[in-house]
DNA sequence: TGACAGTATCCGCCTATGCGGATAGGTAGA
DNA sequence: TCTACCTATCCGCATAGGCGGATACTGTCA
């Protein structure tokens, strides 16, 4: 049960909830989270890394970037209470905004790089 | 999202996860709860005022006694949310000694009273 | 290999919340 | 109304964890 406990505290700050509603849409770097949920560097890396001490996410080294994405689910609960979140969170006022931050981001960013 | 948050924040602790599991079994008053969890009055009590602010437990004083119930539920992520925790909690080590320990409190309890 | 960019961790500070014992508040029955 | 019992709240204390700035680490590229 301690397990357990881990996953719901891991779920009871904002800006964790919104990061995992952000990742529901496929992985993203810390950079693009500081952009999308305008906090500082130090404080977004913090809340990746209780997530992933929690179980919820996995990050990946790509070069100078750690990529981060929903961790696989370890068993049915954790599976089942991820699918109620990815229902909830985009419905929100907050998950809505940062979805749509999200996709400007990423196009702005797209165009830099041509 | 603020109240979702608090929904999490009171499933985080492994006493109020036990609690719920009890009373997802039926009504219970503090002193049952004390028994089956072997817990200070105090601690108890603290930990349903709680769950109680978060929207999970409603309480109805009977006498000397309160009773403390799962409330309403308010909005379809809570109502579902709840509906996971019912089909999980029974299943853990602490869910399943928990309801032991609560039909033979409850046992006990209708003998003396005889 | 030196400079730089992205990320993680450390730091000091502050608040929330855990605990159990003590005390206060309600209610029923004598 | 006095007493006894059940429950809620207060108290002091300890710990977890929030924050942002500073610093350390790591990988890339010239």
């Amino acid at each position: 049960m301690e397990k357990t406990t881990q996953l719901f505290k891991a779920l009871s700050e904002e800006v964790r909830l919104r990061i995992l509603g952000l990742l529901c849409g496929g992985e993203l770097c810390v950079c693009d989270l500081m952009a999308v949920l305008d906090l500082p560097q130090s404080t977004i890396s913090r809340h990746l890394a209780y997530l992933k001490n929690a179980g919820w996410v996995a990050g990946e080294r790509r070069g100078v970037w750690m990529y981060y994405r929903l961790a696989d689910r370890d068993g049915c609960f954790h599976e089942d209470l991820l699918a109620l979140l990815a229902s909830y969170l985009p419905k929100t006022k907050e998950g809505a905004a940062d979805k749509i931050q999200l996709e400007s981001f990423l196009r702005q960013k797209g165009k830099d790089a041509c």
